[in-house]
DNA sequence: ATAAGAAGTGAATCTTACT
DNA sequence: GAGTAAGATTCACTTCTTA
């Protein structure tokens, strides 16, 4: 050990991070964040409903010729980036679904071993404009140890502290990056296209890395990973191309104040787990399609459809709307509002709900 | 269309799934779940902090001598796999790290084009014994269709209703199959170490079929895709090597019992309504020649020409053109653009239009 | 000043039918 | 197959504007 002496710490390395990371020392960071380019491979213009105009990723630095040219490149920065790894270390790598498989497998033939792939759910993604896909409302980070059978850091108590004593899933809840910690210019434009919240930095390096260890992110944008590993009291090493995100990073991070006390720093709170849906009762058997649901007094009735709908007369809804419908109220809580018949006698949806609600 | 008419349809096929696939005519089928071996590659045995110890999958079918044949496998089940997809098609194939990223590195390779990558956040996995790596708590499907381009089926408005009416997300949460869904021996033992949950096969296939529509599920185990197929109205065809797993499928297919109403299995989509030419309401009287017409806010407004189209100033068009135009939009929905005046309140047009639809 | 309503926005592989 | 026109389509949140 002792191969961080050599190193550039706690600063920015301007350039290509395949040259940049080829001059550092062998086996000399304790772990590894990057969040390479995820060739999205977008055409044209998406417009919403409304007609206004989403403003997507076309930044130059995310085209590639070709699939093949990217292949290369992702195995040329990760056999850089395993040959810069301590023994003990870790990397993780972001992606999407554009990406991320194409990533994960050269990763496993480069001989790294994966240990986790970890969801991020995001609780606020933008939609499906055209309702011809589910919302793309994740994505997916890749952890993975050095080589088979190392004995990689993970902080296991801390992630089960932060995660109210039981063990942290490899499925994470944040929110976009959005309203203050989003980085903006003078015109209040983005001033990175695909910045990541901190709290997402936070979890990673917390999970990974002790006080005073290295962290390097060879596609370091505008900083987030340094940000987050100057509070938590880590050292940290970035890589960027381009100047404009350099020196929006280098100012970020300048204002970032340590925590005095890496164990009083907490991260963000946890989003609350969705609702259950009525499609889930279904889903689950609980009620089958064709199923008859009654009011509490037996005066208006509806039937269940296999996608979670439901049906009176011609008009077809929600439990919800059905529900305000048949009552001539303006809402209603279908949950409390529809039954069932279970050997004679009425049972409230909400009996069904909670039987999934533990589950959650 | 019409190759299904050569099919087995509603059947198990026994064999090895590439060699069974061959022999099926080619553009056959509408939609393929499969769910391969993971390649878990697992060593020595785990035992619970209580020292019990746990039922892993060590079963034949999930060893390979080597990575390399792990992958020439899965590309030779999915070239045939592609070869027996309708056009419109889609492929479904469910995994976890382990082998996902090879996955889907092989489909896009073969030229699948990836619509979604979904999770399937299990709501009650089995906690990482050692503390060693995050509880893995979800696994990934992969959702494809056929080439880039294609027409595939997505029955957008069905996931909408299964989710209280808002758009169905990527990431979705079941419990992991148990209880009484969970297919045991006389013993009391797992018939298949790797069964999935109903609802998961309910909620994939209602997204992609239509009642009627064939799915084939190349890995069919002991036949949850036969079985919510057989439910929900569709046709399927299994393919299984081990012939203990095919009865206990057909035993569990045999006794499921369809949806009564197929109507019922999905809510109607706006897309697939007859159209209605705007002329035909001016035709029908709804809507008198010379009657003014304005957006939401009363900021523009048209004419009624009796031939059903709109002028505004010197410009004449349809009601699309002509709301496009004065809204500065690169296109319009004339239907919800435009209002008319009722009795002081302004209603869309399209309220006109669902008078002229028959109700379904 | 405050509340209500309107407008803006986010890693996006985002239509279909007819001529 | 290419070109053109019809017409379907959004969630959670923040920030700005108006009453």
């Amino acid at each position: 050990m002792g191969r961080e002496l050599d190193l550039p710490l706690d600063t920015v390395l301007v350039g290509d991070c395949i040259t940049v990371m080829a001059a550092l020392p062998p086996a000399s960071v304790h772990a590894i964040f990057a969040d390479p380019p995820y060739n999205l491979q977008l055409s044209g213009t998406l417009h919403r409903p409304d007609n206004s105009e989403v403003d997507g990723v076309d930044a130059e630095w995310d085209r590639f010729p070709d699939p093949a040219a990217y292949d290369a490149f992702t195995r040329a920065w990760l056999a850089e980036a395993r040959r810069v790894l301590r023994r003990d270390g870790t990397l993780w790598v972001i992606g999407s679904y554009h990406n991320i498989f194409r990533v994960g497998a050269a990763l496993q033939d480069l001989g790294f071993w994966i240990l986790n792939d970890i969801i991020w759910r995001k609780s606020n993604p933008m939609p499906n404009f055209r309702g011809r896909r589910f919302t793309n409302a994740h994505e997916t980070l890749i952890w993975a140890a050095r080589e088979r059978g190392s004995r990689y850091r993970f902080n296991y108590e801390a992630m089960k502290s932060l995660n109210d004593d039981v063990q942290m899933r490899s499925d994470w809840t944040f929110p976009i990056c959005t309203g203050p910690e989003r980085l903006r210019d003078a015109a209040g434009a983005k001033l990175h296209p695909t910045q990541k919240p901190e709290a997402l930095l936070h979890r990673v390096i917390l999970a990974c890395t002790n006080p005073g260890e290295v962290v390097l992110d060879p596609f370091f944008g505008t900083g987030t990973t340094g940000a987050v590993a100057k509070r938590l009291g880590r050292r940290f090493i970035g890589i960027e191309r381009d100047e404009a995100y350099v020196r929006a990073a280098r100012a970020r991070i300048d204002a970032v104040v340590p925590v005095s006390d890496e164990r009083l720093a907490a991260t963000p709170s946890r989003r609350e787990a969705p609702r259950v849906a009525f499609g889930a009762v279904v889903e689950a058997g609980l009620i089958a399609p064709g199923a008859v649901l009654w009011d509490r007094t037996r005066r208006v009735s509806a039937t269940v459809a296999a996608d979670g709908s439901l049906r009176a007369g011609h008009e077809r809804g929600s439990i919800h709307r059905i529900g305000a419908l048949l009552s001539g109220a303006p809402s209603c809580n279908g949950w409390t509002f529809w039954h069932y018949e279970d050997r004679g006698r009425l049972l409230p949806l909400d009996v069904l709900r909670s039987r999934l609600r533990p589950l959650e």
